[in-house]
Parts: structure tokens; C-alpha cells; sequence
DNA sequence: GCTTTTTCATATCCATGATTATTATAATCC
DNA sequence: GGATTATAATAATCATGGATATGAAAAAGC
């Protein structure tokens, strides 16, 4: 008997779950001498490709609840980040604005992601880090397909 | 001009991190009717291998402060799912062991993980699923051992 | 032995995210 | 065009996790 119980951190689950807790946990560590957050560089770093999205829309490019994207840009706003601005037309819209301060702390988080991305990937080849990255934007494809199922992965 | 602004969706860090909040939101809503979350699945698992840990060392196995523990304890051995018992020897230490309960909540979890990892990785062949947990896992070393340099991945 | 240092568990505060409900506004449907 | 329905933002509540600080108890130094 003494059967051997099975191995839980083996499970993709758990797996996918500790190193995005661990690097988040590294990343977070070192933007902070930024002003910002992992969550918060998401933010930015979707404002920045598609600047003056309402927050309906960046929730679902982020695939995140509207509360979330709500209080998210309350604080942002309130360090200055971002602005909200009326729409024109629809008076329920706030649309999302990146202030100057932002592209720079961009750049800056970019590096910071770099650097802990070398330190997680240490001792990968150059095939497997690409086979890695392929993989996991299949799975997050598959994932935010079952939530959104008229979701298309971009092509170009 | 007009130069192609940066994809941070394919940055390893998004997709570590959009994976891992995608497939533990999606396992969250299924586990939630056993009554037991993500994080709590986790403490149970860890136990589940080495029942009757202090709080320090289970906060040591699941990389996390034990700050986080002794909240995520209370809550479970309110709900039910463990019990904290002094050590013999030593007053500052509590024991941390499972009730009876917990096994069968947590053969139900697995079946619920398997389930959310098959929809996961869904259209990738066994060999891509074994690369992808292997370099996960050797991703999550190399992270474990910046914070922990004496740590060394179970070798058995 | 007694002081200093470590260690264990925990309180407090903040950031994040999910759920549920509410309010204001648009859009749609007879 | 007035009632119904849908959508945008947000409030309130809970679970989680990091950072800092604290009290109690054990270990180490002398």
C-alpha cells in the first residue's frame, strides 16, 4: 500500500498560478519605485495602443469586469496617470486618456518586464522561450474563447 | 513614421498573467459550488501531501508570507476544512491538519482542474502539453530560487 | 542567568478582482 | 411617444496577497 499521493504543484492549474504570482510578486517589486503596479501597467500598456477607450471597452479588452476597470481607473486617475473625459454623444460614457506622465513610466515598466522575464526564462533556449510564449497565447486564446465565444485572435 | 506601437499582449508576463487569472477565474466558478476557491484548493493540496505542518512551513512551501496563511487558515478552519492545533514542544507554533471533509472536496477539485486544463490546452498535442509543464516548471524554479537561493527542486 | 536576536503568528492597511445591486442614460418595441 | 429593455459606470461586500509592525516565545551570545 502507501500509495504515493499525487504531485498538485505538477498541475497546470497550480503551475500557470505560481509563476504568474511570483513574477508578478518580482515585477511589482521593482515598478513600484515607479508609482506603479503589474495591474496598472496592463492598464497603461492597453491605453497606449488604443488611447480614449470608454472603460466598457478597455474591460473587455482586458478581459475584466467593468467594477474592476472602474476602481482601477479611479486610481489612476487620482495618481495622475489617466484623465476621463465625457463622451460627446453618450452621457453615460467616460472616455480614457493617457496623461503625459504615462508613455515614460511605460518605457520604463517594459525594461522592468525585460529584465524579469530574463530571470524567469534563464536557461531556455531561444526555441524554447518562443515555443512558451506560443503555447501560452494558445491557451489564453482557448481560455477567453469559452468566456467570449465570437472572440477572433488578431491576425496581423 | 507612424511606428508600430509594442504588442504587450505577447509580452511574457501579460500572458503568464492573463493564463493563469483566465484559468483560475473559469476554475474558481466551478469549485465555488463544493465551496472551496482557487487559493483554498491550494492549501488544501499542500496539506493534503504533508498534513500537520506548522503555518511557517506551509507559507515556506507555497512561497508565500505567512501573513497570507494565517488569514487564508482562519478562513478555512472556520468553513471547516482544518484544524490548527498548538505544537507539543514549542507555544508559538500552531499544526495545521485537515478534517475529514477536505479529502473528498479535494477529489472533487482535481476532476474540476483536469476539466479546466483539458478546455485550457484544448487542440495542443501531448508532446506541446508536456513542453509547455516543463518549461513552466523550470520557469517557476528559476523565480523560487531568486527569492529562496538555497532552494532545490525535488528531485524523486 | 540574562540580554539580544530570531522566529511564529497575527493585526493593520492597501491593491486587486469577482459578485451583486443600483442609478443614469440610450435604444427598442409596440 | 411612452413603456420596456439594454448598457455604462459605480457602490457594497468578500477573498486574496503584499508590506509593515507587534507581541510572545524560543534560541543564541556572553
Amino acid at each position: 500500500m502507501d500509495m504515493k499521493k499525487p504531485d498538485f504543484t505538477q498541475r497546470f492549474g497550480f503551475l500557470v498560478n505560481d509563476v504568474a504570482r511570483l513574477h508578478g510578486r518580482r515585477f511589482d517589486q521593482r515598478v513600484r519605485e515607479i508609482g506603479l503596479t503589474r495591474a496598472q501597467c496592463r492598464v497603461l500598456g492597453t491605453l497606449y495602443m488604443r488611447d480614449g477607450q470608454s472603460q466598457a471597452a478597455l474591460a473587455e479588452l482586458l478581459e475584466q469586469t467593468p467594477m474592476a476597470i472602474a476602481r482601477m481607473t479611479d486610481r489612476m486617475e487620482a495618481a495622475g496617470w489617466l484623465r476621463r473625459e465625457p463622451h460627446p454623444d453618450d452621457r453615460r460614457i467616460k472616455l480614457l486618456f493617457l496623461n503625459d506622465a504615462a508613455e515614460g513610466a511605460l518605457r520604463e515598466a517594459m525594461r522592468i518586464g525585460d529584465s524579469v522575464q530574463a530571470e524567469a526564462l534563464a536557461g531556455l533556449s531561444d526555441d524554447e522561450t518562443s515555443q512558451l510564449l506560443a503555447l501560452l497565447q494558445k491557451a489564453r486564446t482557448n481560455l477567453a474563447q469559452l468566456e467570449r465565444p465570437e472572440y477572433v485572435p488578431p491576425d496581423d
